[in-house]
DNA sequence: AATAAAGTTTAGATTAGTCTAAAAATATTT
DNA sequence: AAATATTTTTAGACTAATCTAAACTTTATT
């Protein structure tokens, strides 16, 4: 049997790791659990133990192939579910992220599985995060953050980093979603904002803004 | 905060007591919850602390104005789940229970009235359970146990007692579901068992199935 | 009314997950 | 290479929920 708590320091280890690629620090597993860093070591000895994680004292830690596994499945859950929640019950993207936090951890691959096919087969999120399917193949979404985009290009919005509510809401505002077309008009060399062209407006965005923005050139 | 052991002892509790009413006693909690009855005495204590139950030691227990509340919802959460299990994902009704234990407990207003509103608001559960509104309220369903049938008289399944799979799939087997139109041809004293005429063929069945079948004259 | 049986509570342990404070290891700076 | 800073681990304690075994109340039977 997985806990809940399990299954949330895994997803962390994943995400934190470049989808489980690189090596993860105590620290950082700490931040984003929201947790102290003894208690992260004691978890990663008992994901050690349970054969979800590779782990060497003062090393950091990986996941295992099943560790992965695990990940990827609470991944579509987790997308899964933002979807049902932005196309059949009227949430915004903005909202669904916490309640998606729960429903994830619901276990039942019928559920899942069913949840799937009434959806159509999504492959994409409300947030631009792609969905693994059934056997956890997913695609790698090209894209590049808007920070690194070139002035004078055009542009596709295709995701977003940071999916709190003060972001997206932000983004709402600005009449930015997914699809949003946007040229780069010019990148201000003292604090790193942007003017960037909608469709009918200019707007600059703030640094801050540029590093959560996802984008693919047209 | 409510933990979702706490959940799960009220809605116990809630049941036991006839939806609320009666007092209610250490064992019996205990043995739905399969725990102790340690375990019981405790928890019971805590619900007491938190206002949700009224609790005098050997006196038994009974929920709260409150307490009845948090029952009432987490039902409420449960019935609109099997709904949506079998209308829109092809859950079979014997298959909704188990999920929905754990679905029950996921905390989101708009997500629940909004998943009640998707179903189209509906009344009854997939067992003939009335399903509570967004307000606590829900009709009491005139039915009486198919042990109690007149022999003669017709009747309509409008429920069930057990929700369990062994239970539903016996009712599938013999073409018994909500809805089925049942005239008692003959309760057999000695075994207490019960001739059945269907639309078709007639069948016995035993004193267990008697128990937990629910009828409403027509 | 006394005794036995059944039901309930208490006392003391256990496990998962967390914390603080101190110790140990690693990384960085001088 | 030594000193300092940072990171990580250990040790010991805490809470929620559980258990077993013993003590206590209530109920049933003689
Ligand atoms: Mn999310
Ligand atoms: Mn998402
Ligand atoms: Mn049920
Ligand atoms: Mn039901």
């Amino acid at each position: 049997m997985i806990t809940l708590t399990e299954e949330n320091y895994i997803k962390a280890i994943y995400h934190l790791g470049s989808n489980g690629e690189k090596s993860v620090n105590t620290n950082a597993i700490a931040s984003v659990m929201q947790t102290k860093a003894s208690s992260v070591t004691d978890m990663v000895k008992k994901l050690s133990e349970k054969k979800y994680a590779n782990y060497k004292k003062y090393q950091g830690v990986t996941l295992t192939e099943e560790g992965r596994y695990v990940a990827i499945n609470i991944i579509r859950k987790h997308r899964l579910w933002e979807v049902f929640l932005v196309e059949k019950l009227n949430f915004s993207w903005d909202e669904v992220h916490e309640v998606a936090e729960h429903l994830e951890h619901i276990k039942s691959e019928k559920l899942i599985n069913e949840l799937d096919a009434f959806l159509e087969f999504p492959t994409y999120d409300p947030h631009g995060d792609p969905i693994p399917n059934k056997e956890g193949k997913f695609k790698h979404v090209e894209k590049i953050v808007l920070a690194k985009a070139e002035v004078g290009d055009t542009y596709k919005c295709v995701g977003v980093d940071d999916t709190s509510s003060n972001f997206l809401k932000y983004l709402d505002g600005n009449k930015i979603g997914l699809g949003t077309i946007i040229t780069i008009k010019h990148k201000e060399p003292y604090d790193n904002s942007i003017k960037l062209a909608l469709e009918n407006t200019e707007i600059v965005v703030s640094q801050n803004v540029a590093k959560n923005l996802y984008l693919k050139k047209v």
